[in-house]
DNA sequence: GCGTCCAGGTCTACC
DNA sequence: GGTAGACCTGGACGC
């Protein structure tokens, strides 16, 4: 009876406690989702919004900002939910910031090495992710061949065109079937995704259909290699965009190279020069299984001085 | 304002 | 296995 009773209260805002190595700010902007829908940023008012869906079909617009000993989420849409509701919010936000892994191996590795001391202190190596695997594919497909400026065009559409609106100007990300239900025309058309609109539509449709179990990868029992050729298979997922995707799913062993780490590696490493894809390889080898998310460190270290870097 | 060129990953066909 | 060309768009640039 005072479960019962307890499930019913409404709730408003609730905390979520982080540990002493989290930072708020360098985890949402430890990549460029941050600035993708539905996440939208108030880089003024120092606080991050998003839709959250839950299970029973409901949905969420929710808004956080850092607090005194980690994250405060306050309901915007509907103003209340059930405590259960906001018990499942709490889960699926520690799932996107990365909450629900370890990172203290990381710290311990970076610690040793002089270029990477600042790593811990910083809070670096929390990638923030989607919702849902469903949701990074998408993206990740959507990065690919294409300026920043026309993958957030086809994010974008993605959520206002085909994702439910749950208050003024706040949409979440659309469902599998909601995109498998499109023709390849408005893709190319009214998404302006171009040559991708197959490969989305194959990729949506698969997992509509069940028969790619995409949410399975973040507790994936197999190997790394064994869950990089099943990302590979996915059509418009090549090896940038299946690297980068593994870090979204806490295994670092590749690199994800794409044009913009490479120019930052060739600055950094070479005086500007042009190396070879083998030499950046190399380069990390020694950090072993965590080396996709040095070479990420080392990338990005600039951004660290700066709360909002883009 | 218009036309041209380029950058950006992945797929497919071909060698 | 390696390579070339096609895919499509926004943005930069020249006129």
């Amino acid at each position: 009876m005072r479960s019962e009773s307890h499930k019913k209260t409404k709730m408003k805002s609730f905390s979520i406690s982080t540990p002493s190595s989290f930072k708020f700010w360098p985890t949402v902007y430890s990549h460029g989702w941050c600035d993708l829908r539905p996440f939208q940023i108030d880089k003024t008012a120092e606080h991050i919004d998003t839709v959250l869906r839950l299970s029973d079909a409901s949905f969420c617009a929710v808004r956080m900002r850092e607090a005194k000993n980690g994250i405060r989420v306050t309901l915007q849409t509907p103003e209340t939910m059930a405590s259960g509701q906001c018990a499942e919010m709490k889960q699926i936000i520690l799932s996107m910031f990365r909450l629900t892994e370890s990172m203290d191996k990381f710290y311990e590795r970076a610690r040793k090495e002089p270029a990477f001391r600042w790593v811990a202190a910083s809070g670096g190596g929390r990638l923030l992710r989607s919702q849902s695997v469903f949701e990074d594919v998408v993206k990740m497909v959507s990065t690919t061949n294409c300026s920043w400026a026309l993958t957030k065009i086809m994010t974008d559409n993605l959520a206002v065109m085909l994702g439910p609106e749950v208050a003024e100007g706040k949409h979440a990300f659309p469902e599998p079937s909601a995109i498998a239900a499109q023709s390849e025309s408005f893709m190319r058309k009214e998404i302006r995704c171009g040559y991708r609109a197959p490969f989305l539509l194959e990729f949506a449709e698969s997992v509509a259909s069940g028969r790619r179990a995409v949410e399975q990868w973040r507790d994936w029992e197999g190997t790394t290699e064994e869950l990089f050729k099943e990302m590979r298979s996915v059509k418009g997922v090549g090896e940038y965009a299946a690297g980068a995707l593994m870090k979204l799913l806490g295994r670092y062993e590749y690199l994800g190279l794409d044009s913009w780490c490479r120019a930052k590696f060739y600055e950094l490493h070479s005086r500007g020069k042009t190396v070879s894809d083998a030499k950046i390889e190399k380069h990390y080898v020694s950090f072993g299984k965590w080396r996709g998310l040095f070479l990420w460190m080392d990338v990005t270290h600039h951004w660290f001085s700066q709360k909002f870097p883009f």
